[in-house]
Order: structure tokens, then sequence, then C-alpha cells
DNA sequence: CTGTTTTTAATGCAATTGCATTGAGATTGA
DNA sequence: TCAATCTCAATGCAATTGCATTAAAAACAG
């Protein structure tokens, strides 16, 4: 048996549709910055955040994987071209051949700065300029919520 | 002379990181439930949505970038493939013939009817469930100021 | 043990997206 | 008027993403 799905009410189709649009809009205005200023994608920077913060700056593809949300194909190739540019390098897993790590290089480590420079001006701009921090607040609490189960 | 940019406040930076991932996560959620109904992408969606509310079901694929914010390229040939797929038809524009109109078919509409019900109940299940309507409410609000400008 | 199932990562190939440019047609301004 | 500029949409080609599958190794079950 079936129920006839309730329509959404107007508030959350309202809702979900402006986050779609301010995510498209905020991610176009920061990725425009970034390369104009000469450099890869918002994709490449969380991979050398995550990295970064990771214990001796590794973390297995699959934590990479789980920390951002990419498709574990996209990660692989992601990671041979990061890996051919010099940021990370692949390490062999101590103890499961399946696995491996991946650790950042000092050369990783200054894109990841140097980048942070140019991503922290645009979010003041496009982001902190439009929200007050308790705004930003309940921003966090709400998104959250959605992420959650 | 350039001012040092200053660190954005934690808060903001939690904000924009959970943006990221709820949008990521939902869209996700809504995606995997459309492909599994055998529908294709939101994009589809959007556009046929668009037009559908254009007068006479018919928008330039300027009004249509302008409201789903795709690049003129992709959009091009998004609408080759919803074309061949007698989705939407291209008509002349009247009095400009740089331009076009984009007509939505009637099986267009079937489309975006029975994906509806599909991407309906997949708002219900991963926003109307997590969110009262109040914070859908709040949502939109915080969505707005972000779009601005 | 040994065969089966699961986990991890890579890859061939198709589809989509991004970039740069083009071509056609309007619009502008001297 | 007409050359220069701008607007609109398409397209060749490169890069990325998606899909399905594969290979290798580990975990598991009898």
């Amino acid at each position: 048996m079936q129920e006839p799905p309730s329509e959404p009410s107007a508030s959350v189709i309202r809702a979900w549709g402006r986050l779609i649009r301010a995510e498209r809009t905020v991610v176009g205005r920061i990725e425009a910055e970034l390369k104009s200023a000469g450099f890869p994608s918002l994709h490449w920077y969380d991979v050398l955040l995550e990295l970064k913060r990771g214990p001796e700056g590794r973390l297995t593809p699959r934590e990479i994987e789980e920390a951002v949300l990419f498709e574990q194909y996209n990660l692989s190739r992601l990671l041979d071209r990061m890996e051919k540019e010099g940021l990370v390098r692949r390490i062999p897993f101590p103890g499961d051949k399946r696995r491996q790590l991946i650790e950042i290089t000092e050369e990783g480590k200054a894109l990841q700065w140097r980048m942070w420079s140019v991503y922290a001006a645009a979010i003041n701009r496009f982001i902190s300029a439009k929200l007050t921090d308790n705004e930003a607040g309940q921003l966090s609490a709400l998104m959250l919520k959605l992420i959650q189960e």
C-alpha cells in the first residue's frame, strides 16, 4: 500500500530552492576568485585541508571520501592528478595491502596555505559580509539538522 | 595598498562547511531517488519546471540560464539532449534572429509531473522531516541574504 | 583450512562539463 | 551609414565525472 505523498509545504519548497541557489551562487563566486588567482578548484583545496588535519598529514582514500563526500572513482583520479603535481604521495598502508595512505607533501601544504589566503578573503566577502555571527550560528544549526541520519 | 585579510570567524567557517556538506548530502539523496525511479537528473527537472512556469511554456535560453544558474554552453547542450528526447523544442524568436524560444512539449510537461511525485516525496523525507516550517522560514531568510548583491 | 563474501582502489568507456572561440545578428556611435 | 562593439547561441577539443566492472587482498563461514 502506498500513501499518496503529501505536497511539501510552501516554506520548505522555498527554502530548498534558495538553498540550491545560494550554494551555487556562493560556490561560483568563490571558485571564480580562486581561478582568477591561478589556483585549482575547491575540490583540491578540500582534499589538501583534510590531509593537513589528519594525523601526520595522512589519511586513507576512504577517510577522505567520507570527509569530503566525493565518489570513490572521482577521488581516485583526483589523487592521480594531485600526485602528478607533487601535492600528495601514495604510501603503503601498514598491515593491509588493499589500502593505502595518502600523505600531503610540503608542496601540498604550501599550496593549501596560499589558497587559504584567497579563500578566506572570499569567505569574508561573500559570507561574513552577508551574515552576522549569530546568523551564521543559526545556519550551522539548521544545516546540522539537514545532514542528520 | 593591501589590507591583510582577517580570518573569517569560526562560526562563519563552520556554517560554510556545513552548508556545502548539507547541500551535497541532500542533493545526493534526492538524485539517488530520482535515478532509482528511472528519471533524469535534477538539472533536467529544473529546466522543465522553469519552462512550464514561463509564459506559454516558453523561455529564451538566457532566461533559463538566469533562472537555474547554468553556464551558457552547458545549457545549450542540455537543451540538445532534451530536444532529442522530445521534451522541448526550439522555435524562432520573433523579431530577433539571434535568439530563440525554448518551448516545453506535452511530453516534457508529463515528465515534469511524474518527476515531481518522486521529488516531492524525497523533499518530504529529506527536508520536511528534518525542519519545522518555522525553521524552513529561517533558512529561506538566511539564504536570501547570501544570494543578495 | 578452503571456498565465499566483503572491502579497497583502479580503470575502460560513455556522458557531461569547462574553456576558448566562432558565427550570425543586433546595437551603437561618429 | 557603416564600422566597431556587443549579444546570443553553438561547437571543437580538453578535462572531469559517472557507470560498470575488475583485480587484489582481507575477513568470514562452514
